[in-house]
DNA sequence: TTATAAAAAGGAAACGATTTCGCCTTTGTT
DNA sequence: AACAAAGGCGAAATCGTTTCCTTTTTATAA
């Protein structure tokens, strides 16, 4: 029982063999013989042969396996995008380290310090809302680990960025809006360092621009996405003299937060004031009094085209030319059935 | 830019010693003379020296590495194991590969397989609602792999196990019940291969007991945890001739989806009916009538626990007589104040 | 000084698998 | 019958580190 997995070594000397048969043999080379293929093979099934992984990524200098950095899988937008990860991973017959930076940008770097030394073959990542600067990831060009980022990208032309286009969805979201008759939007932002976040209310400007509704600071506020400070948010606009009758968020956490203080207030929601928000995440199809807009960003479509495309990165190490830099998937508008 | 990392033998070279000096200078080996201990590590410094851990895991036959394999990252419950797990990996210098069998046996069966492949030092694991027979877990014994379970356990008393007591705060949950007043308790029950399905309704009928209610069958109806089950299981509650006044179901997603189906049926939530549940889940904070009492079953600490005993598993090799074979831990109770 | 111990450093094997090169048999062709 | 081609296999290098065992150098005591 306390034995060790058998290895090749011991193959070859049970059949007297030498090792590179055994080796070429279980890979089923061309150049060995019917009869000792057999032979080794059998008996490798019999001693339980496993390949030591170990060994091989230490020889080919390929570990078969790939870094996941992520803010945080407590959000239902990670852990949906974690299985886009996974899936592809498994696929190319790789597994996936995790590593969650808990939007903390030290502990991102930490991670990052660790996914190197363990040498992973590329790198899948969504950036903590807190990072500005990409040296730690810069770093990773000298080690030829590539690296895609998704959603969270970083402003950075060099970088493989897998994302969603927000602008269309946000002015599409104006659009509903105003066909529902609303003239004061509110608009509650993310914080800068998500490029997102600019996506996001240009598009919401644009959609303004074209109703023909000017845009009122005062109907913009901000949240660094914290329950605290989005509650300021929603607050400030709670206590306009010219009340939002709808207000655009964020995101569904946002949203949900924002609802929840609004009707601590005695807002009645989607009625006095309606919630539309981006996301779409199925939590919310818990919920009584949902964001009855949320602009879907297909999280996992995106987490699973970023790896697709980093396994590109990973195998064609020379012509990298061919392979787009940015990729931008098309956000859309869901509009909740359940409610009205 | 295209240069290699670079490796001891590198530094050796350049500093004109041997490379069992500079691997001795690196880990600050008493043999190694100030002189050429600060010589090299200041060249490894420069030269931006990162141990290969990919040889290390291989001359050492220890990976660093952890594999977690749980149900489903998309349950709160579950990402918030991974925390667990994550944190104390983190603290032993180790990283976390992970795999969600999407409580589907093959897929876990193939997980174990590539793990085992992988070489990790050890498992974490909650298991698959599916999984009934143990035995690709057992395969990992010949190789080594300890395995600590965690929440979803297996009926297996050699294994070593980290669960939560279910059965006195289900007596809780009812004594709660009764307390306020209900003596007709439904009770919606998990499938038979989560043991701890049975652990809550031994608690159910231990309260009732207690309380001298007589135990009804028709009050016991099932869900696999599917939104369809669940939904059939509350409808059979509904439809009795004398309906349940409280509800305790297995789980917050299993209350919410009852909830959610009871209250499209005209029922008052928690005043024609009361649901409590076991999870105590952030989301439901968001809810506007979550369940009234939640049994915290702490994942967390349940994943760290488990992933502290791993590490001594890994480490003491040898006496592994002192480590608890199976550790519980108490669950609470936990009333919602928010409502009422 | 010399003998001897302690300190400092080097040599080399080992970990497990892959792979290049080359050797020795067959087998086939003319 | 002779020689080439191909089939089947082995030896050894290699990847980066660690570690046991020597060897060399330096310091200390006799």
């Amino acid at each position: 029982m306390e034995k060790k997995p058998a290895t090749i070594k011991e193959i070859a000397n049970r059949l007297n063999v030498s090792v590179s048969t055994v080796s070429r043999a279980l890979h089923d080379h061309p150049s060995i013989g019917l009869r000792t293929k057999t032979q080794v093979q059998k008996l490798a099934e019999e001693l339980n042969y496993e390949p030591n992984q170990a060994a091989i990524s230490f020889k080919q200098g390929k570990t078969l396996t790939l870094g996941a950095i992520l803010p945080n899988l407590g959000e239902e937008y990670f852990s949906m995008a974690i299985n886009g990860i996974e899936d592809v991973a498994t696929k190319n017959n790789y597994t996936v380290l995790i590593g969650q930076s808990h939007d903390d940008v030290e502990r991102e770097i930490k991670i990052v310090d660790t996914m190197r030394r363990h040498r992973v073959d590329g790198l899948v990542v969504s950036l903590a809302k807190t990072t500005k600067s990409y040296e730690h990831f810069e770093q990773l060009k000298k080690y030829n680990i590539p690296i895609v980022f998704f959603d969270r990208v970083p402003d950075d032309t060099d970088a493989y960025c897998v994302s969603c286009n927000l602008e269309n969805s946000s002015v599409e979201l104006v659009d509903w809006l105003v066909s529902k008759g609303h003239k004061q939007i509110g608009f509650i932002k993310g914080p800068d360092s998500i490029i997102l976040s600019q996506e996001r209310l240009n598009g919401y400007y644009k959609g303004l621009a074209k109703h023909k509704l000017k845009p009122d600071k005062s109907l913009v506020v901000s949240t660094d996405l914290s329950k605290a400070k989005t509650t300021d948010a929603i607050h400030k606009l709670l206590a306009l003299k010219s009340r939002p009758t709808a207000v655009i968020t964020f995101n569904d956490y946002v949203a949900l937060d924002a609802i929840k203080y609004s009707r601590s207030q005695g807002v009645k929601i989607n009625k006095d004031i309606f919630f539309v928000s981006y996301a779409n995440l199925p939590i919310t199809s818990y919920m009584d009094e949902p964001p009855l807009v949320s602009v879907e960003q297909f999280p996992y479509q995106q987490a699973e085209k970023a790896t697709e495309i980093l396994f590109q990165l990973i195998q064609n190490k020379g012509l990298k030319e061919d392979i787009p830099k940015k990729l931008i998937l098309e956000s859309k508008l869901v509009v909740n059935m359940e409610v009205k």
